[in-house]
DNA sequence: TCTGGGGTCCTAGGACCC
DNA sequence: TCTGGGGTCCTAGGACCC
């Protein structure tokens, strides 16, 4: 049995938690560079405005409803998703963290001694009283069934935000009211295809002959169909596996079109790419880096991407910036206003040197681990950038735009005003 | 003027081998 | 007239998730 906890409106939610003065007022927050909208309050979701869409399109309509709007503060939000799944940890014996605001928990053994729908609504009760977020909660046999419970969970608001979808008279019932795009794995593309063929809700779908699905669909589509019939197919995953690659991408606050500032964005990524991977304790082979231009823009669109295989997997900023800035020389090409850059890292190894090649021009350089820990642990102590390598430029024009930050509450208190004037 | 970022999994097709 | 079969590995692209 599993239980599926989100809470809602995860970002807005984060951003009115610290600031009692906009509780039910029409709140948004931006993607990074104040790009479009990626989470709304309720009453945001009243107004009819759309997740997803730009923000410059909407600019007016924020203004004559009074819209609150903030820029994404990942500092913030990442700090209070802790507290929500330490919480979680605490009530549950086993919890997958699944995103950044929603987590699997199994359920097993908790059968046993207690009532399902009353846990639900105790694990509400405590994280709301902990972090002043509210979730959603949902539970069936499968982890399928528990999305979609979680779904109704929050779409029907006399439920209290908690359902218990154990029952398979519930659960057939509920499919039945549930469109087929719902339903968790079935995205725009598929959904298309399946309302084609006549399979329009989540129950249309889980009563489909399993053999029609095999033929149409691959293997992902045939799980989501014997998850939704109760056959669990997906476990937890209380450990998350290992990473196989790390991207740092970004889009540039105002439009690169200069050769130095991009080599500065690029060696920018390139460290901060090198520096996850270092936090994951890992070592990489294989190094790319992709430029693009807006795809929206009426000039002609150019994107291309080149990796690089080295002979010796590193985790040494320095021939990570390297590798990116020759794959960069690659695909660079004069006369394009771009938008985006971005550096890939995979091949993982757990353990630096494979075997010593003899012609490895980037042979591993004498106390890399030193110098790395020692750049980690500064950089780690008071923010981001105390350390960096000359090619990472020093104005840095490029950087992204967050014009509307929240202060980080939670992690720089020396950040957060006293008193706001308004 | 202005449209996010970071991941995973699956499949098809090509290269290559015997 | 007629030109095999089976396997692995790798990569690119599509689809999905939040």
């Amino acid at each position: 049995m599993f239980a599926l906890v989100d809470v809602n409106s995860f970002y807005a939610s984060c951003e009115t938690a610290w600031r009692p003065d906009l509780r039910h007022k029409p709140v948004v927050v931006l993607s990074n560079n104040d790009g479009c909208v990626i989470a709304l309050s309720a009453e945001a979701k009243a107004i009819g405005i759309k997740r997803g869409a730009p923000y410059f399109e909407q600019r007016e309509l924020f203004r004559r409803h009074g819209v609150v709007v903030f820029s994404s503060n990942y500092a913030l939000y990442g700090d209070m998703s802790q507290r929500v799944m330490t919480t979680l940890e605490a009530m549950c014996p086993r919890v997958e963290i699944y995103s950044i605001d929603e987590a699997f928990c199994d359920l097993i053994g908790v059968r046993n001694c207690r009532d399902l729908d009353e846990f639900g609504r105790e694990i509400r009760a405590t994280i709301r009283q902990h972090t002043l977020l509210t979730v959603g909660v949902g539970i069936a046999q499968t982890k399928t069934l528990a999305k979609l419970a979680n779904h109704a969970a929050k779409k029907w608001t006399k439920t209290g935000g908690v359902v218990d979808l154990s029952n398979q008279t519930r659960q057939r019932k509920l499919m039945a009211l549930v469109p087929v795009e719902d339903v968790w794995g079935i995205g725009r593309r598929i959904s298309k295809k399946l309302e084609a063929m006549g399979i329009k809700t989540a129950l249309d779908l889980c009563d489909t002959d399993i053999r029609f699905i095999r033929k149409h669909f691959s293997v992902v589509l045939e799980r989501t169909v014997r998850e939704l019939r109760g056959e669990s197919c997906l476990g937890l995953e209380e450990f998350a596996p290992a990473k196989q690659e790390i991207i740092y991408s970004r889009s540039f606050g105002e439009r690169v079109s200069d050769y130095q500032r991009m080599r500065e964005a690029v060696c920018s990524y390139a460290a901060r790419a090198a520096e996850k991977l270092r936090s994951e304790h890992q070592y990489c082979r294989y190094i790319s880096t992709f430029i693009k231009t807006s795809p929206y823009a009426a000039d002609p669109f150019y994107g291309n991407s080149v990796g690089q295989r080295l002979l010796t997997p590193t985790q040494d900023t320095r021939d990570i910036i390297n590798a990116a800035v020759r794959c960069l020389d690659h695909i660079w090409r004069d006369g394009f206003r771009y938008q985006k850059a971005g550096v890939m890292l995979g091949d993982f190894f757990s353990q630096g040197v494979a075997q010593l090649n003899l012609f490895d021009d980037n042979a591993p350089k004498p106390n890399s681990a030193a110098l790395m820990s020692v750049m980690d642990t500064l950089n780690m102590k008071d923010g981001k950038g105390t350390l960096y390598f000359a090619g990472q430029g020093i104005t840095q024009s490029w950087q992204m735009r967050r014009e509307m930050l929240s202060p980080c509450y939670t992690t720089h208190l020396a950040d957060v005003p006293v008193a706001r004037a308004n």
